[in-house]
DNA sequence: TATTTATTTGAACATTCTTTCAACTGTTCA
DNA sequence: TGAACAGTTGAAAGAATGTTCAAATAAATA
């Protein structure tokens, strides 16, 4: 096959890393999750005072949690009958500054 | 209602902002628009390079284009019967290297 | 002009994703 | 103990997404 082809191929990341890579931006590309990591951003919160300052079901807000969790950028911790979260990554709040630049260059 | 809900309503960035965040990370979230935006900052290529390079058919990456296109992120210039895609913006190398640091830390 | 090559496009299909609803677990407190 | 409350979970429904295939466009060339 052609040589320049060859060439891109091992140029680029490997494809684990590619596939890493897309999944953890994948958190950042739903506007539920993202206001969700907005607010842990200000301050750490109760499943059911995330859903009210969201307007959302319990439900919808646990179930995207546990996405949330399962990437690694969130963490809960039980306290009593209530679940305490918190951002659970450094880099969260970064993307999301990082992104919010750009958007906000209008470009 | 509750006033502290009401509190992080305010504090949270616009729907907008929010919205077009997310779009925004959408873009990043496919391995397939990854690997094209690799290429890319790699050097500009036409569509059949692409589509070579990645193992992948033409009409699937000339798709991806299209969104990718639309989001701003690329953009593709008409030479002869060829088009030469090459990155639109800036921001696009960051938030991929920023985006591989975090997930090379194993983290 | 007819043919070949590069790319785009639209429809169809399968897949994945998000939300809802109802049921369930576990904790508090009367 | 049992009622109330907070959160999780699974299944179902609906929307959105990515790829394929076939057809269309447009430029180069024979």
């Amino acid at each position: 096959m052609d040589r320049s082809a060859e060439f891109i191929r091992k140029a680029l990341p490997q494809d684990e890393e590619i596939t890493d890579l897309a999944d953890l931006f994948k958190m950042f590309g739903d506007s539920t999750r993202v206001k969700i990591l907005s607010c842990l951003q200000l301050r750490t919160m109760y499943v059911g005072e995330i859903a009210e300052a969201l307007n959302m079901t319990v439900s919808a807000v646990s179930h995207q949690l546990r996405v949330l969790r399962g990437a690694k950028l969130v963490k809960g911790v039980k306290e009593g009958k209530e679940v305490r979260y918190s951002l659970d990554d450094d880099h969260v709040t970064k993307i999301l500054e990082y992104g919010l630049t750009h958007v906000n260059e209008g470009k």
